[in-house]
DNA sequence: TTTGATCGTTTAGTATATTTAACACTGTTA
DNA sequence: TAACAGTGTTAAATATACTAAACGATCAAA
């Protein structure tokens, strides 16, 4: 029986995600390896699905039971105002496209990075009491931090404090490509 | 059949916060409205619980589901984030991956953002003090901030003041990708 | 010992989740 | 027009979750 009291609407939600990444009721059940009539019957709540079948299909975005749940929170504040310009503030095998052109009296730098072949900011020792983190758009990046490292490509994120000793290098053929952001230096 | 595969053991899960409340599983069974028994073989993993009887079973304790999941990763200090690593902060036609779970005591919010093709906020009144910012990464997004309004495409950036009332609708046919970053929720 | 009241577990029967396969509809191609 | 490949939905059959009731063990008080 469908479970009429849920207080969430569980199939709106799952339908939601779905059309947002683009995929047919087939498709999905087809990565999550389940029949597609589960996720009909789910997204019109005639189904109540056991967590199993739950964490199964949304294996198939793929997102975390938690993460799901986790959805329940007001819709959080979006929004913005459009500044096109970004100045250039570096150059050579290493493109920093800052949004804004005065940082003064602001609470964020956001950047534009481009990482030419080969591009190595090397090491940079401590700075200001500050937080950084970034998501890397295309291509892959090495990141050094503290005695941690790695490769990141596309979808993937780093976030550390900005005293550890940290530095970017691009190992690849191609050009990476990375947003960062970062507390004020006013911090 | 009982999940196997169950990544997390949800049995254990659940007893250990049985436990935690000094209930019996008769007492929470009376408290939740289910039977006993459901509580015990859930508990053995020898049930694959449906996500509404779940849902009762925790409102015994009280506990909702996103709590009940966020009992997740272990909350060590993370640098280098994979791309189902971010964290899924809303739903419906506009995806939020923010980048890291737990945001006290940091000082930067960055997200990747995902509008699907109609997508919409919707006006949001004002928030809390803060300012944001954020860079298209593919797709078209209408911001509105205040009385501006503006499309931006790939390249384009935005940053303002989160008190103004702002905006953003995907309008185009595909999907939006933004990255965005705002300083603390300050709570 | 007996009685009673708990405890967690198990069994049998019923309700329902899930699968397989078909259905109805749409848009595209011959 | 027909044939096809998609879409979401639905029907019947099977697997299993859930309930009600019983079972065995423990502990406390007669």
């Amino acid at each position: 029986m469908p479970d009429s009291d849920d207080a969430f609407d569980l199939g709106q939600r799952l339908r939601g995600l779905r059309e947002l990444h683009g995929l047919s009721q087939r498709e999905l059940a087809k990565r999550a390896g389940v029949s597609n009539a589960v996720i009909s019957l789910i997204e019109q709540n005639r189904s109540n699905p056991s967590v199993g079948m739950l964490k199964k299909v949304l294996a198939g975005f793929p997102l975390s039971l938690s993460d799901f749940f986790a959805l329940d929170l007001a819709p959080r504040e979006q929004v913005f105002y459009a500044a096109e310009e970004l100045t250039e503030i570096a150059g050579g095998k290493v493109s920093y496209r800052q949004i804004g052109r005065d940082l003064s009296g602001r609470g964020l730098q956001i950047i534009h990075e481009r990482y030419a072949p080969g591009a190595d900011t090397g090491e940079t020792l401590l700075r200001h009491e500050a937080e950084e983190g970034g998501l890397v758009i295309s291509g892959h990046l090495e990141v050094t931090v503290g005695d941690q490292r790695r490769v990141l490509g596309p979808g993937e994120a780093f976030y550390f404090d900005s005293r550890l000793p940290h530095r970017f290098r691009n190992l690849g053929e191609e050009e990476a490509v990375v947003v960062t952001a970062c507390t004020p230096p006013s911090f």
